[in-house]
Order: structure tokens, then C-alpha cells, then sequence
DNA sequence: ATCCCGAGGG
DNA sequence: CCCTCTGGAT
């Protein structure tokens, strides 16, 4: 395929993605939050997690620890409890607390909004980054995580396995403004009709054009 | 058994 | 490239 053609089947997946899910970043964003800091901590914790799970956890986490100063103090022991329903709980505990150091140290207790400074931070790498970017700070960011991922390949925008190369790939299709947004509208349709299970072709409004269409 | 808005390390 | 970390839902 090429270039041309690649350029067409990403239009038409975008018109269905924006018909389907009308919305920006931040409105289509499931996760709860009030600051970039407790966005950056839902975004960590939501690795291999559900975001309603996630939700679960955060009230009682951000009550007791709202901002990195209050973090950076933390016993890691009480964030583990608190987040253990989560999984991975060990090094995401270490994670929150470390990072919420590195914020508080290197940037003055304000998350960076730039995307080289949000993945040197500690369990901060380019999927997380991109959310923060894109849904607090309205920047051009376009987070790849599984679901991107799967729907990519599976739609034939790219042959890449690599979440990166895959990012940067997509960087060439999708305008700036749009990076957030059709991250997101593709994980809502990823969950919905295109699940990693038993994807839905028969309902998937994009089964015109994709090229697994049937295929599983 | 397989998947959920991953990151770090080998 | 691979592996590990983890609990919950289906």
C-alpha cells in the first residue's frame, strides 16, 4: 500500500471514529482526576487494569495523598494497600512514590509538560506520557496501548509490532490536533466493538474498509 | 485460559 | 526481541 492509499484508509477509519465517539481527549477520558499529578498517577495505575477499577482506588488514594509534595512523603507500604486491586501494586507503588519525588525535585512539584521530561520520570514511559500531554495539557500526543495497537494492525494502518514505531507512524497520519482524540475514540472502539477476544465485525461500522474484517 | 488505556530490565 | 510484575473479570 501506499502512502496515498494508506492516507485514504486512515480517512475513513477517522470519519468513523469521530461520527462514533464524538468528543475531545479529555471528554472521552474515562479515568478520574482533578490535576495533571492525579492523571499522571490514574494513567500509571491503569496499566493492565480497567479504568473503572482504576476509579475504585483513586478517591481514597487522592484523599490521603492529593499532590507529589504529599506523595514524596508517603509510606510505600500504605500505597501498596490502597492500590493493590489494581495489580502489578509493588512496582506501581514505587513508581507513584518515586515519581511523585522526581516532580517534586526536578520540576518544582509541577508535572512537566513536555513529552522528553514526563517519560525520564520514574514508571513515566511514551503511552502514559502521551495521556498526560493530550488530556491535561491539550498537546499533540498520541498514546499507543494495546488497544491502539491491536486496531492498527488489524485495520491495516500499520505492520508494526513495536508500540513506538507504531506511534510514529500514526504521528504521519493523524494531524497534530487529532493525536489525543483518535487514541482514545480507537480504545473506545477497541473495547466495544473491536475487542481483542471476539471482535464484533458484524456491528464494526469500519468493516467496509479493514482489512482483518472477519479475520479475527 | 485470556485480557485489561504498560514500564523496566535483560 | 523477550520476560516479569499482579489482581480482577469473563
Amino acid at each position: 500500500m501506499n502512502d496515498k492509499e494508506l492516507d485514504r484508509l486512515y480517512q475513513k477509519t477517522k470519519k468513523v471514529l469521530w461520527e462514533s465517539y464524538p468528543g475531545s481527549a479529555r471528554s472521552l477520558c474515562a479515568l478520574d482526576f482533578k490535576s495533571a499529578y492525579q492523571l499522571l498517577v490514574a494513567t500509571i495505575l491503569s496499566a493492565q487494569c480497567t479504568d473503572q477499577r482504576v476509579n475504585q482506588v483513586t478517591p481514597r488514594l487522592f484523599k490521603r495523598f492529593p499532590t507529589a509534595e504529599k506523595t514524596a512523603k508517603a509510606n510505600i507500604k500504605e500505597i501498596e494497600e490502597i492500590i493493590k486491586s489494581t495489580g502489578f501494586y509493588h512496582s506501581k507503588a514505587n513508581n507513584i512514590y518515586a515519581m511523585s519525588q522526581a516532580v517534586k525535585k526536578d520540576f518544582n512539584g509541577e508535572v512537566p509538560d513536555e513529552l522528553d521530561k514526563l517519560v525520564k520520570l520514574p514508571g513515566v514511559g511514551r503511552k502514559t506520557a502521551n495521556v498526560v500531554l493530550s488530556v491535561w495539557f491539550d498537546k499533540p500526543g498520541l498514546p499507543v496501548d494495546t488497544h491502539v495497537l491491536r486496531l492498527s494492525k488489524r485495520i491495516g494502518l500499520t505492520k508494526s509490532i513495536d508500540p513506538i514505531k507504531v506511534e510514529l507512524e500514526l504521528n504521519e497520519l493523524v494531524r497534530p490536533k487529532d493525536r489525543g482524540a483518535f487514541s482514545i475514540k480507537m480504545i473506545l472502539h477497541g473495547r466495544k466493538v473491536c475487542s481483542a477476544r471476539k471482535p464484533d465485525c458484524d456491528r464494526c461500522k469500519m468493516n467496509k474498509f479493514c482489512e482483518k474484517n472477519g479475520v479475527k
